[in-house]
DNA sequence: AAAAAAAAGGACAGACTTGTCCTATTTAGA
DNA sequence: TCTAAATAGGACAAGTCTGTCCTTTTTTTT
């Protein structure tokens, strides 16, 4: 039954996103979701292999999530206008597939372990390698320049959203990073 | 005596920003700093306000850190070389002030303790609002725009050089920050 | 030098954590 | 229907954590 393992990990995920990993224990994953101890132990080795699947998890909803954002744009203007847009809806907890918004659970968990060079640093790592990909794969403009400019505005703007509470940062990422697409070349 | 309470705050500072704090006990900051646990609780109410104390430590000291590298910038440009360069600093570990660079120790305290509105959360809140401040003060160009770019760029590139380990980023944004500074008006 | 405050050094309580093990029950497949 | 796997439901071990309390020693102040 594959049906316990993947409500362990929608369980873990949202307790994991919405208190942190280390004040998520796993007694209270078992008693949200009803499962037995048993059971989890059976789908999975120890608490770090459910957090790194609820990593997984969380990857692939937020590819999903960033793709359809960006479908149909074609000009970069678009890309970014829907791309914050769309961060600014999460932001404002009006997203239904990301969920009520708690900052970026890779740049949370990276700051709950700081295990450099470890298994969870490292996952986060490559999800913000394939946010980039994904992004400068919508471009038209292929400068890596634009690319790093819009990165840095999404970290900026997730970041001061949660520790700063300013929901209003990522309309104001669209103004400026026109300014700068249009001055770039 | 107040040597034993700097002395802890110093160690705890240490500890708490290198591991995490949730992954730092309080009997472990008491055995590296050669403390005995009941004089920390003479000093400390509880663990939580060993947390403020340190939060309020590394906040005076990054505020100094700031201060005296936005010291001397006449120009706009000139703030935002000296920011940038003064983190690339950081961020590579060439800062003797800061220390070993594991990102930002308020970003990575408001990850941990997702209490919105609580103590912890809201000092980090503040702390940020505090640099946002002094950066506009060090500013010819009082538009606001400018500071949102700035400070978005600062953020974002604590973050990238953290999660991703990118630690060029910090140059990267003079550039990208002197573009917009040219054509915001 | 005497009195008072601070710190040391442990022991210990109580709560929490992850993870193991056992038996009974339910579910799924042959 | 019969068999085998999966799950439930606990008990439990071994470790962690914060915080309290005690006595003894050191330091400071009067």
């Amino acid at each position: 039954m594959n049906k316990k393992r993947q409500l362990l990990i929608d369980t873990a995920l949202t307790l994991f996103y919405a208190k942190g990993i280390n004040h998520t224990g796993i007694n209270e994953v078992l008693s949200v979701s009803g499962v037995a101890k048993n059971t989890l132990y059976n789908h999975f080795e120890s608490k770090e292999a459910l957090i790194i699947a609820t990593l997984e998890q969380r990857h692939t909803l937020f590819i999903e999530w960033l793709t359809s954002k960006l479908e149909g744009a074609d000009s970069d203007q678009q890309v970014i206008t829907q791309l914050f847009t769309a961060l600014a809806q999460w932001f404002t907890h009006c997203d239904p597939i990301l969920g009520d918004f708690r900052g970026c659970f890779f740049i949370n968990s990276s700051a709950e372990f700081s295990d450099q060079g470890g298994q969870i640093s490292l996952f986060c790592k490559q999800h913000k390698q394939q946010c980039r990909d994904l992004i400068g794969q919508s471009l038209t403009n292929k400068d890596a320049s634009l690319l790093d400019a819009i990165c840095l505005m999404k970290e900026g703007a997730i970041s001061t959203a949660y520790v700063s509470g300013d929901v209003t940062i990522a309309k104001k990422c669209i103004t400026l990073l026109n300014i700068t697409a249009k001055n770039i070349n």
